[in-house]
DNA sequence: TTGTAGGCGTTATCAA
DNA sequence: TTGATAACGCCTACAA
């Protein structure tokens, strides 16, 4: 049975208000006071109730984090952004994750069941109904990748990114470019689409060869070696790939084309995606287009945070983040 | 200002405790009933506060991870398996940063403010104080890597892991095998001393040349490409390196040493430590001792589910997980 | 400078 | 099957 301030108050012969007070480090307690008071809590190991400070206040003093997969690479480094900025300051940081097709649900019932005082959501697609709901309850919300008008928002430029990335190695002299996306496009997920988006026009106004180069794939290193064995199954190999799947798939057709005997960058140049962790550890420099994820962490905290302190009164607003082109030996 | 239980039940024409029986699919509640509050609490989006609730009930249906670090893949592993095990229970996972030298504090705020039901501790060093405090409570604690007698605890055998490395390494003919720890020994870690002296033994036992070959880096790629640098100096290369930092640490020095015209395995063959994300991003396939992070998650939430339906019924366990070899081909 | 009283939203107990 | 009431631990007026 854990000490409660009433008991602490018993202890030191004042009142649970004084107390409070010391706990506060109020200036209207007498320093005597105080220090008793501060010794017994001290000896007593007490620890104020969460839940009864936060009932009482209405706040939660928590930032939740939504999201609807596990961690990876990409949210680790995202959270890492948040963390090295929350862990400063008095507010508790909160992982929820939710199944699939969930996430509006639970994001509701975070912010309506005080769970947490603001939720960031990572690429959560909300529909009409929840945005009308959030609008009627400020907005505590920060769109992370699929970003919405209107609302506080941390974006990227997939378009540019995937348009850099194709326009250098088309500059590069190379002229049949495969793109491996991860998803299907039209998944409704904006960065799908506008990497998509980027890589055709690229390929058009560069005058390519391509479209029936695109393949699709999973994003982890196993669907990057897959990606070798279908591109050689074709016979003729295109002089670049854009994983515009991430760096892992990037790594993984290294390891493939390396056991195969394909040199790159010289038989094909390869470019990654992220300029993750993983870019940094392919033995050979991973080029790659480079998304600042974990800058991107921090945005969305000092949003979240900008978005408390101010309530209503600030214009919610979305911040994108721009590409930028990293070379290192695979192109 | 978020609908409250007596809202619904206003609205319902019934009274608060009805709704809570109605939320708790209490069979007391009459179906025509039950249907109408539903619709109510559907339609005005109700979601009872998580505060009033957990003070009422004196639980958090919490469970906390604490760390003194930041994210990091093997951090980012342990959480992974940890998530996959709790997203289908009634548990919320909570993270906390404490402060080096402020973790057992932190633990207290956590546990006796009823911020969680238990704690997950990565790597803190408990005091004795602190552990009769413990007793005192439930021992509602689940201490990871640095485990103590007594409590619940997920631990790794690296003394074993670090002795079956140095031993693979000798029994595939290599005579002089150098070691980076990360941190010096002695520093109060289990794991650092453990390795250390699994190391040590191998070298005595095999009768390799050793001691003045040690080195001492940090825990990253840098660290690794550094190693290689100061390996370089001495002029003489060993003809192995145990990476105990780290397979980051051993990605870096692979790097380097393709860099410098060194060939692995040939002149120098590179063990890592952990089979972590990146030693599967390496372009050589990095040879490894793996430890199972991920499943040691998944104990960890286990036994922490445990500790809490059993309460002081349970006697407490330690659960240690083994090492294994993993050959690619950098060794 | 300190104490008293009421209420935050919920649920448990007990009565109807 | 439902409702009234009290209590969880804390904070904040307000009173002393």
């Amino acid at each position: 049975m854990p000490v409660t301030i009433k008991q602490i108050a018993e202890l030191a012969g004042v009142a649970p208000t004084t107390v409070s007070l010391v706990l506060k480090d109020s200036k209207k307690i007498g320093a005597e006071t105080k220090k008793n008071v501060l010794k017994i809590i001290e000896e007593m190991d007490y620890y104020p109730n969460h839940s009864g400070k936060l009932l009482k206040q209405g706040r939660t003093d928590a930032i939740a984090v939504l999201s609807s997969y596990f961690q990876n690479i990409y949210k680790m480094e995202f959270m890492y952004g948040v963390e090295r900025g929350i862990f400063t300051t008095p507010f508790q940081l909160r992982q929820f994750y939710a199944q699939p097709g969930s996430e509006l649900s639970k994001c509701k019932e975070i912010l309506f069941g005080k769970m947490a005082d603001v939720v960031i959501t990572l690429s959560v697609l909300p529909d009409a109904p929840f945005l009308e709901k959030m609008c009627a309850n400020n907005k505590r919300i920060v769109f992370v990748e699929d970003v919405v008008p209107g609302f506080f928002g941390v974006a990227f430029d997939n378009y540019a990114a995937a348009y850099q990335a194709v326009e250098y190695l088309a500059k590069a002299g190379r002229r049949r470019v495969a793109m491996s996306l991860g998803m299907k496009p039209y998944s409704g997920h904006c960065f799908v689409e506008d990497r998509f988006r980027g890589y055709s026009n690229a390929v058009r106004d560069f005058g390519l060869e391509s479209e029936d180069l695109l393949e699709m794939e999973g994003y982890t290193l196993e669907s990057g070696r897959d990606l070798c064995d279908r591109l050689l199954e074709r016979g003729k190999l295109p002089d670049a790939l854009f994983c515009a799947s991430g760096d892992s798939t990037a790594a993984g057709f290294l390891q493939a084309a390396l056991a195969h005997g394909i040199r790159v960058p010289e038989d094909i140049a390869v470019m990654g995606f992220d300029d993750s962790i993983i870019a940094h550890s392919t033995t050979i420099g991973l080029s790659t287009v480079r998304q600042p994820v974990l800058e991107m962490g921090e945005c969305a905290l000092r949003l979240a945070l900008q978005l408390l302190e101010t309530e209503e009164t600030v214009e919610p607003r979305i911040e994108t983040f721009k590409p930028q082109i990293v070379i290192r030996q695979t192109a």
